[in-house]
DNA sequence: ATGATCACG
DNA sequence: ACGTACGTGATCATT
C-alpha cells in the first residue's frame, strides 16, 4: 500500500521552534531555529515511513473569508513569535526544492486541508498519515488514517490509529468532535457549553455517544445542574461542534499526483542549506547531484614524466610559455623534507617532474633558463618549493585562491573544490579526485603517474575558474587589489618564507628551564593558599577555587561559570594573596607552552624559522602567521619580550626593522580629511596628547600622563568603532563619561563622524566596506534584523576600510622593497611582517643604504593627504630592534 | 569541535 | 531591556 505524509506546517515549526532549545542564527543574521527543527523532524519520519508523497499545509495569515464564521474564531491562540515568522519564507523554499507539495487555501486552516487530503488519498487507495502537534487532528484517524504526535524533541512520535484513540482516551476519533463541542476550547475560542469541562464533557458522552444525542434527550442528564447548562446552550452547543468539526471537502486545486514524493533539487538545496549552515543536512544531501559542469581531463595531450636529469630537456617545450603549475608532496618548513614531484602543464603538453630521484641543482639550472610564467591555485606552496630546489621565482600571473580572495575575503575555505562549487557548480564526483588524495601509505601506487593525472585535472579546474574571476574581477573593480597588490605579493610572502629567521634553541631551552621553576614554586603556593591541589589551567576549577571556596567577589563577568580572566583577576589583586600568584602563574605557563615548548619544535635543521605567511584567512585584507604565529611574539612585558632574544640576524647579517607610525589613525585623517587630524600629523604633532587638549580643552603642554593615556583609548574606539560602554571599560570610568567624552570628540571632529556614518551608510546600501585600493568586504551583518548583529555589522563597516587600508599599504611597500632588494642587494632578504612593521635581514655592510631603502618604500607605498612616517631600528637579535 | 584565555597589531 | 571596540593564532580543558 501506497503512503502519504500531510504535515500540518504551521504546527509542526511551531514546535519544532521551541523543541530546540537554543536560539539559532546564522551569522548573515536569519534565524533558523524552526525550519532546523522541522527538517530534522521530516528527515525522521522520511526515514521511519518512507513516503510516497508528501505534502504540507499551510494556514494562510490573513484569509479573505472565514468558512467558519464565528466572530473571534482563533482569535486567542498565541501569535507566532516574528524571529518564527521570518523563517516562513524560507521553509517554503526548502520544501519547494524538496519537491514537497505546499497546500495553502485562503479561508481554510491547515486542519482542514489535513482532512481533505485524508480522505481522498483514503479513497484512492493510500494510506495517509498526518502528522501535526495539535490534538484536534485526531478526530481524522481512522482504520487507515493514521495520526502521528510531535511528543517532545525533534525525534521522538506517537502514532494513533482508531483503535489506538479508544484504547488511549476511551473515545472514538469522531466522538473527539462532540467532546470539543461540549467542553469546548479557549485557544481556538469555541465556546462549548459553559461550565462543563473534559471530564463532565467525557461522562456525557459515555452515556449517550454522541452531541445530538445528547440533546434529544436532555431530560435522562443525571446531575440537575449540568442538565440546565445542556438546556440552556444547547445552540452554543450544536455551534461548537460545527466549529470543531475539521472540514474535509475542501476544494483542492492541487491533485494527489502532484503530491508524490519526487527527487529534490540537490543543487538548490545546497545552496539554502549553505546559506543556513546547516551542516548536517548538508552531509545528507550525499556525495554528488550533477554539477552544473563537468571537468574532463583532455585526452590528446602528450603525458611527459621527468625522472633523471636525462629527461630535464623534455622541459624545454615550456619555454617563455604561461604555464599552470601544482606542487605535490606534503613537506613541512619545520622538516627537512624534500617536496615530491611538481606539475606543469599547457595546452597540449603535461609534464610531471619527480624531485625525489632529480638532483636539484640541475633541475634549478634548467628552470631558471626556461623563464616561465606560471599560475595555478595557491601558487605560494609551488613557490616555495621551487626555492627548496634552489631556484629563482618564475613571474606569477595567475592564482585561483589569491584571487577568489579578492573577490570574496569573507570564505571559510579557499580550497579548490570549494571555489570551483561556489564558482562554477562543480562537484566533486567520485573518482577522479579520490585518487592521489592521501595514498601515501600505498607504496605500490604509480604516484608519479597518478599525481599528473590529478595535476592536470585540477589544471581543468582552474583554468574554469580563472575565467569566470577574470571577469568578476573587472565587474568589481578589483583589478588593481588583485594584479596591482596580492599577486606579485605571493612571491614575497613565499620568499619570506623560505628565508625564514634564525632561531636559538638552547636559550629557549635555558628560558623554558628558568620559567619552570619558577612556575613549579607558584604552582605549590597556589595549592597551598588554595589548601588543596587542582588544575590552574582549568577556569572551571580556578572559579571554584576562587569563587566558592575563597569566596572572592565574581567580577561581573559570567558564561559558564565565573570569568577568571586577568581582567577580573587584576581588580581582585587587593583582595587575596592567591590572585597575584595565579596571574604570574598564567603570565609564565603561557611563556613556556606557546613560546617555547610551542616553538622549539618548530626550529628547522636549518637552525630558522619558516613559518607560514597566511595571504586569504583576515577579512580585512592583513596577512596571518602560523606555525609559529611570529605576529604574536611577546613585547609589551619586559619578560615576554626576552623571548626576542633567540631571534636573531645570521652570520655577517644585521636586522633591520622599520615600522609605521600610527598608521591606521593617518588613514583615517586622510579619509575623512579632518583638518585637525591632517595638520597634527603633518606637523608631526603627538596625536594622542592633541587629542586629549582639543577633547577636553586644555593646552596641549598641560595634558597629564593620564589624559593622554585616555585620549589615546578613545583614539583607538574611533577606529574600532567604539560604544561608551566599551571606552569605559577600556579606561576604567563610568559610561557617563565615556560617552560624554565620545561625544566631545565627535563635535571637535564633525568631518571624522561624518565618514564613519558615511561608511556604514555605504555597508547599507552596497553591502560592503571598502579601501583605498578597493579592495571589498561583504558585510551580511549590516542588515541582520538582529540588533546585535546589526552593530556588529556597523562597527566592521567602520574599522575595516581602516584596516583594510593599512593592510593595502604596507603590502603596496612591501612589494616594492622585496623587488628593490631582490634587484641590488640580494643577500639581503625581507623576513617578517608584522601588520605595521617590515623587518629585513641585510648584510651588515649594506645596513645604511637598505635601512634608507625601506624608509623610502614604505612612506612612499601610496600618495596621501597625509604624511607617513616610519621609525626605524637596527641590531643583530630581535629584541634590541626598539 | 568549542570556549576560555592571552599573545600581538 | 539587552550587550557592547577591530583583526588574528596557539594552547589547554572540555564536550
Amino acid at each position: 500500500m501506497e503512503r502519504i505524509i500531510i504535515i500540518d506546517g504551521n504546527s509542526l515549526v511551531n514546535r519544532a521552534f521551541y523543541a530546540i532549545q537554543r536560539p539559532m542564527i546564522t551569522k548573515e543574521g536569519i534565524y533558523t531555529q524552526g525550519i532546523y527543527g522541522f527538517l530534522s523532524m521530516l528527515y525522521k519520519i522520511e526515514e521511519d515511513y518512507s513516503p510516497d508523497y508528501a505534502a504540507v499545509a499551510f494556514d494562510l495569515k490573513e484569509p479573505t473569508f472565514r468558512h467558519k464564521d464565528y466572530s473571534g474564531y482563533k482569535a486567542k491562540r498565541r501569535p507566532m513569535p516574528p524571529e518564527l515568522a521570518m523563517e516562513m519564507p524560507i521553509l517554503k523554499d526548502i520544501l519547494r526544492a524538496m519537491n514537497i507539495a505546499i497546500l495553502e487555501k485562503p479561508g481554510f486552516e491547515a486542519d482542514d486541508i489535513l482532512g481533505t487530503v485524508s480522505k481522498i488519498a483514503e479513497e484512492k487507495g493510500i494510506e495517509p498519515i498526518i502528522i501535526t502537534g495539535d490534538k484536534d487532528s485526531l478526530q481524522l484517524a481512522s482504520d487507515t488514517t493514521k495520526v502521528l504526535f510531535t511528543k517532545k524533541g525533534v525525534s521522538d512520535f506517537d502514532l494513533y490509529d482508531k483503535d489506538k484513540v479508544v484504547e488511549r482516551y476511551g473515545l472514538t476519533p469522531l466522538q473527539f468532535i462532540d467532546l470539543k463541542g461540549i467542553m469546548g476550547d479557549t485557544s481556538d475560542n469555541i465556546p462549548g457549553v459553559p461550565g462543563i469541562g473534559e471530564k463532565g464533557g467525557i461522562e456525557l458522552l459515555s452515556q449517550f455517544g454522541s452531541l445530538e444525542n445528547m440533546l434529544d434527550h436532555t431530560d435522562e442528564i443525571k446531575k440537575p445542574a449540568m442538565r440546565a447548562k445542556v438546556e440552556e446552550n444547547a445552540d452554543l452547543a450544536r455551534m461548537s461542534k460545527h466549529l470543531a468539526t475539521i472540514i474535509r471537502d475542501v476544494p483542492m486545486d492541487v491533485d494527489l499526483s502532484e503530491m508524490r514524493f519526487g527527487e529534490p533539487d540537490q543543487d538548490k538545496l545546497r545552496e539554502l542549506f549553505e546559506k543556513l549552515e546547516f551542516k548536517n543536512f548538508l552531509k545528507k544531501l550525499g556525495p554528488a547531484g550533477t554539477g552544473k559542469i563537468e571537468i574532463k581531463i583532455p585526452e590528446d595531450i602528450r603525458e611527459v614524466f621527468v625522472r633523471s636529469s636525462d629527461d630535464l630537456d623534455a622541459l624545454d617545450a615550456f619555454k617563455g610559455q604561461e604555464v599552470f603549475v601544482m606542487q605535490f608532496g606534503e613537506f613541512s618548513h619545520s622538516k627537512d623534507l624534500r617536496p615530491e614531484g611538481l606539475v606543469f602543464k599547457m595546452p597540449d603538453l603535461a609534464c610531471y617532474v619527480d624531485l625525489r630521484s632529480l638532483s636539484f641543482q640541475q633541475f634549478s639550472e634548467k628552470l631558471n633558463d626556461l623563464g616561465l610564467r606560471v599560475y595555478g591555485h595557491d601558487v605560494k606552496n609551488f613557490l616555495y618549493g621551487i626555492i627548496y630546489t634552489g631556484s629563482a621565482c618564475p613571474d606569477v600571473t595567475f592564482d585561483t585562491s589569491v584571487c577568489e580572495y579578492c573577490i570574496d575575503p569573507t570564505r571559510k575555505d579557499y580550497g579548490l573544490e570549494s571555489v570551483a562549487y561556489d564558482r562554477l557548480g562543480y562537484e566533486a564526483s567520485s573518482d577522479e579526485n579520490a585518487q592521489g588524495q592521501d595514498d601515501q601509505m600505498d607504496l605500490f601506487r604509480d604516484s608519479a603517474k597518478d599525481d599528473l593525472r590529478r595535476g592536470m585535472f585540477c589544471a581543468s579546474i582552474t583554468d574554469a575558474l580563472r575565467k569566470v574571476q577574470e571577469s568578476e574581477l573587472k565587474k568589481q573593480g578589483l583589478e588593481k587589489v588583485f594584479y596591482g597588490c596580492e599577486l606579485p605579493l605571493i612571491e614575497v610572502l613565499a620568499s619570506m618564507e623560505a628565508a625564514g629567521i634564525c632561531c636559538d634553541a638552547q636559550f629557549l631551552k635555558d628560558f623554558g628551564k628558568s620559567l619552570e621553576k619558577d612556575v613549579q614554586a607558584l604552582e605549590n603556593e597556589i595549592h597551598d593558599l588554595a589548601g588543596e591541589t587542582f588544575n590552574i589551567k582549568s577556569p572551571i576549577q580556578l572559579g571554584e577555587i576562587l569563587f566558592e571556596k575563597l569566596e572572592l567577589p565574581f567580577g561581573k563577568k559570567t558564561k559558564r561559570g565565573y570569568s577568571t580572566s586577568a581582567e577580573v583577576l587584576e581588580k581582585l589583586r587587593d583582595k587575596h594573596p592567591i590572585v597575584d600568584k595565579v596571574l604570574e602563574y598564567r603570565n609564565l605557563t603561557k611563556l613556556a607552552s606557546t613560546y617555547i615548548d610551542g616553538m622549539i619544535p618548530l626550529i628547522a635543521p636549518d637552525g630558522r624559522i619558516h613559518c607560514h605567511f597566511q595571504q586569504t584567512v583576515a577579512q580585512t585584507g592583513r596577512i596571518s602567521c602560523t606555525e609559529p604565529n611570529l605576529q604574536n611574539i611577546p613585547v609589551r612585558q619586559e619578560l615576554g619580550r626576552q623571548i626576542r632574544k633567540a631571534f636573531h640576524a645570521g652570520d655577517g647579517k644585521v636586522l633591520i626593522g622599520a615600522d609605521y607610525s600610527q598608521i591606521e589613525l593617518r588613514i583615517l585623517a586622510h579619509l575623512s580629511e579632518d583638518e585637525a587630524l591632517l595638520s597634527a600629523f603633518n606637523n608631526n604633532e603627538d596625536i594622542h596628547r592633541l587629542t586629549a587638549s582639543r577633547v577636553l580643552g586644555i593646552p596641549y603642554d598641560q595634558v597629564t600622563p593620564n589624559e593622554r593615556a585616555k585620549a589615546k583609548a578613545v583614539n583607538f574606539g574611533v577606529i574600532y568603532g567604539m560604544s561608551g560602554f566599551g571606552l569605559s571599560e577600556e579606561i576604567h570610568t563610568t559610561r557617563k563619561e565615556a560617552e560624554e567624552y565620545i561625544r566631545e570628540y565627535f563635535l571637535k571632529h564633525p568631518k571624522v563622524k561624518e565618514y564613519l556614518d558615511s561608511r556604514i551608510e555605504l555597508a547599507r546600501t552596497k553591502g560592503y566596506a571598502e579601501t583605498i585600493l578597493g579592495r571589498k568586504r561583504l558585510i551580511r551583518e549590516i542588515s541582520s534584523p538582529n540588533y546585535m548583529l546589526r552593530q556588529f555589522g556597523e562597527r566592521l563597516a567602520m574599522n575595516t576600510p581602516i584596516q583594510g587600508s593599512a593592510a593595502d599599504i604596507i603590502k603596496l611597500a612591501m612589494n616594492k622593497v622585496y623587488r628593490e632588494l631582490k634587484d641590488k642587494y640580494p643577500g639581503s632578504r625581507l623576513i617578517l611582517q608584522i601588520h605595521d612593521e617590515l623587518i629585513i635581514e641585510a648584510d651588515t655592510e649594506d645596513k645604511e643604504e637598505i635601512a634608507a631603502l625601506l624608509r623610502r618604500s614604505m612612506e612612499e607605498a601610496v600618495e596621501l593627504s597625509v604624511k607617513l612616517t616610519v621609525e626605524l631600528n637596527t641590531s643583530d637579535n630581535w629584541y634590541d630592534l626598539k
